[in-house]
DNA sequence: CTGCGCCCTATTGTATACAATTTGCCCACG
DNA sequence: CGTGGGCAAATTGTATACAATAGGGCGCAG
């Protein structure tokens, strides 16, 4: 995909990300081309990747709608990452250079400073926290692993309530990327596993809890 | 997508699962189009899905070729798919209505009837193997991991591979679903689980042993 | 007033022409 | 003989017009 088709799914991608559009919402493919400002043609290419990591949907009548997640939905999304980012862990134990964990731990330093601000940088801590991850799954040097998770992407109302986190629970979770940094020097695979698993498992909870108090 | 993509997309996978272009071999568009008998757009269409399974791979200049796995790789699928497929089952287990069940059953009884001819009939013994595994997917009733499983579909050197299994490596594969059958019906989700683990890491083997055989 | 069917409109699907990019070749030049 | 530049051909990307299909509303009959 090149210039318009890559320029359309970005688009797209922030404007359902950002939350401009409703959960449920109808949209077009014309609606989308004058969005983003190319053609039809290019706009396909984009939702079609955008369902394939199901932020938007298609119902019988191959119609686009905005994708609509519940909580039991985002439960089972965590617990996909966590089986795969889990395993993804493992391999990356054994593959990562010293130089991929540097990296590692510099991004995490960076994240670390986001949430000492005052007021917390979210957005920063958000980016960061997926460029940590994407280090390690790209490390984990497994085409189908790396195609698959990136199905398996934040969900909008995830990112929007992430912005209520309290900044003990953006710690704990900098403080999780730094035990994972010392399973990775350590080399010990099962450690790494276990750190990404409760990792995840914990971020749900908080995502849980936050969208509760939200209600 | 209504006919043209779809029978797009139903011909060339047919024609790539058949064997019938080489790994690693180029091909086009327009040969595409030529061989589906539709114009480029649904064949791009088509495309974009059959990238997603990674039947199909992209060089860095967008140009198509069909896909090379290598044995790591199949080992990998297969690895992600026990992982996947386990989770499945556990969640089958607690969901299966009796009916599928029976479903089941009978769709087993067919994969025994096709291991047992003389000579078995392994076009039929992978097909209902196929629907068998489709059930459980479909009833573990999460969206996103039927999505991501439909990805991690059956490699064309996988599929040519298993006309050479003997007849034992089919009947036990058989007598898996029978006990993974067993496992539903008793409504036990770790035995399930652990039944689809050691089914597939054995359908690995069988595969790996199979493959060089034949070399 | 309600339910059914038809038609018009909204929306997605397909074909085709043209644009942009990439590849490979050929030839000039060192 | 090698190498680099540039041109032609092959290939993918984009726009647009038209075709097919689905949905919603309106009128008519009961």
């Amino acid at each position: 995909m090149t210039r318009a088709s890559e320029q359309a799914y970005g688009k797209i991608r922030e404007f359902l990300l950002r939350g401009d559009a409703k959960p449920g919402e109808q949209l077009t493919e014309d609606q989308l081309a004058h969005i983003t400002g190319v053609s039809r043609t290019p706009v396909r290419d984009a939702v079609r990747r955008l369902e394939a990591e199901m932020l938007l949907i298609r119902n019988e009548s191959k119609r686009i709608f905005v994708a609509d997640w519940s909580r039991d939905d985002i439960d089972e999304m965590f617990t996909l990452r966590e089986m795969l980012e889990g395993h993804a862990a493992e391999r990356a134990a054994d593959r990562l250079s010293e130089q991929q964990i540097d990296r590692l731990a510099e991004v995490n330093s960076k994240l670390h400073a986001a949430v000492d601000m005052d007021p917390p940088n979210v957005v920063e801590f958000l980016d960061e926290n997926r460029v940590f991850h994407e280090i390690i799954t790209e490390a984990a040097a497994s085409p189908r692993l790396r195609q698959v998770l990136t199905m398996l992407v934040e969900q909008p109302v995830v990112l929007h309530t992430a912005r209520s986190y309290s900044v003990e629970d953006l710690k704990q979770s900098a403080r999780d990327h730094d035990e994972l940094i010392a399973a990775f020097r350590a080399r010990d695979r099962s450690w790494a596993r276990a750190v990404m698993g409760s990792h995840l498992r914990r971020a749900f909870h908080t995502f849980a809890d936050a969208s509760e108090a939200a209600e």
